[in-house]
DNA sequence: CGTGCCCTTGATGCAAGTCAAGTTCCGTGG
DNA sequence: CCACGGAACTTGACTTGCATCAAGGGCACG
């Protein structure tokens, strides 16, 4: 079943409750639809009603709000096996953006569907709780970031996030990862403006705690970055007893 | 029923969600120990296992989380008829500090009850989720107000939250509130030095668009406070159809 | 072989931080 | 009821991290 386009998700919902044979199934069996989708695409947009549940199969997908003076403060990155709804299950407004970050393959599944599923199987109610629950999480430790940390704490904090939640889902092989954001982008994640991230890439690189081919991070002193950043992955609950 | 303790619990959860009649007398007989505690006692600590759900009966609460370099972003402020274990109902380990911001009185509920309670009413897991993602989003709103504004716009986008907020909660009596918090503590919440919320708080001052009498807040004219903040309630997701 | 996005770098400005010294407000005990 | 002590608030002088403005430079793609 690695091939399944839920796969991913399955993965990620069983990594903090476990389910048996029959719930796996029962999400397997979900009622969805393939999308391929390019770079940038608006899946979802603040204020409209939430009525499918998208999955992220591959690609990247981020969340976002944009202020009255047009300055945007992105407040989420998605990898995949992300599901970009349980957000809004039990809401009936989006009260942000959600726009594909790379071109990327959606699962969708109607939202009704996804109630449905979590109404007949407690344990994958629960899960999807934990889901939401995670993110809330990151969302805390992402004001920590924005609001407490200089700017080359927040690019490190970042870097390290993005690898160990790359790693959780079996994503990463090598050394280093692709991390597939402009220079502005990440600066719209951090509270930063571009140039400023680019100061502090290169500050980091200067520093030897980072090397980059294009847009391939890696990383020679992993320990190190941590430390930087103040990077504790607790806040990831990537463990079930967390 | 006015006067049980967690009757401003089950208004929240209303808010949101229809509950029948028995539903409701499900959650009034939760077993729950009533505890008044002084201001500034941790209720939870971070990598704490959080096993009892304590529900605000009267007072103010917050959570935090703490650098390696000892500087504190508050990362949310809680007000009466929350749950502020509903964070961590399906994880294992706490992500971050609670704390009591007043003098309050809380209703502790065993997290098991919560569970079983929630397992056996559908409709009351839905409320529960629909309180955690609302959590989310307000969260997400504070990133852009951390990442994005200016101190400002940051501070009045937080008045205007807090008087929704109680409002919402049938807390708001005349014009203003009080807004029990240090300047410290507000800088606490909005990633800036309590030096800075002092001259922003004079500067909203001078503008007329509050007047404060000790830590009670005013407004003479909220229309224009809600226009300097940006401020737009959606994502409080106040109204059912929200 | 342009043309347009990114990335890079320098010069300059400003919002917010830091440091430090009062001042006001209150609770408490004499 | 008043004096004292400590926490919170206020204000000024100075510093700094990041923003802004502006001008290249590289490289992918049609």
């Amino acid at each position: 079943m690695a091939s399944h386009p839920l796969h991913l998700l399955v993965r990620k919902l069983e990594g903090g409750v476990q389910l048996d044979a029959e719930q796996r199934q029962a999400i397997y069996a979900l009622p969805h639809m393939i999308r391929a989708t390019p770079a940038g695409t608006y899946l979802l947009r603040e204020g409209d009603p939430p009525t499918i549940c998208a999955v992220l199969v591959t690609g990247y997908a981020l969340r976002h709000k944009i202020t009255r003076h047009g300055v945007r403060q992105i407040v989420s990155l998605q990898i995949p096996g992300e599901a970009l709804d349980f957000q809004h299950l039990s809401l009936h407004t989006a009260d942000h953006n959600i726009q594909t970050l790379t071109q990327a393959d959606l699962a969708l599944v109607p939202m009704q569907a996804v109630h449905d599923l979590a109404a007949r199987h407690p344990a994958i109610a629960d899960a999807i709780l934990r889901h939401v629950q995670i993110e809330a999480s990151i969302a805390r430790e992402w004001m920590v970031n924005i609001g407490r940390r200089t700017a080359r704490e927040r690019l490190a904090h970042l870097l390290c996030e993005f690898a160990c939640r790359l790693d959780a889902q079996g994503l990463v092989n090598g050394e280093g990862y692709e991390l597939p954001m402009t220079q502005e982008q990440i600066g719209d994640a951090l509270g930063l403006t571009s140039v400023h991230v680019n100061r502090s890439i290169r500050a980091l690189e200067e520093e030897g705690l980072i090397t980059r081919a294009r847009r391939v991070i890696s990383f020679p002193d992993i320990q190190r970055l941590r430390s930087v950043a103040d990077f504790n992955d607790l806040y990831l609950h990537l463990r079930r007893q967390d």
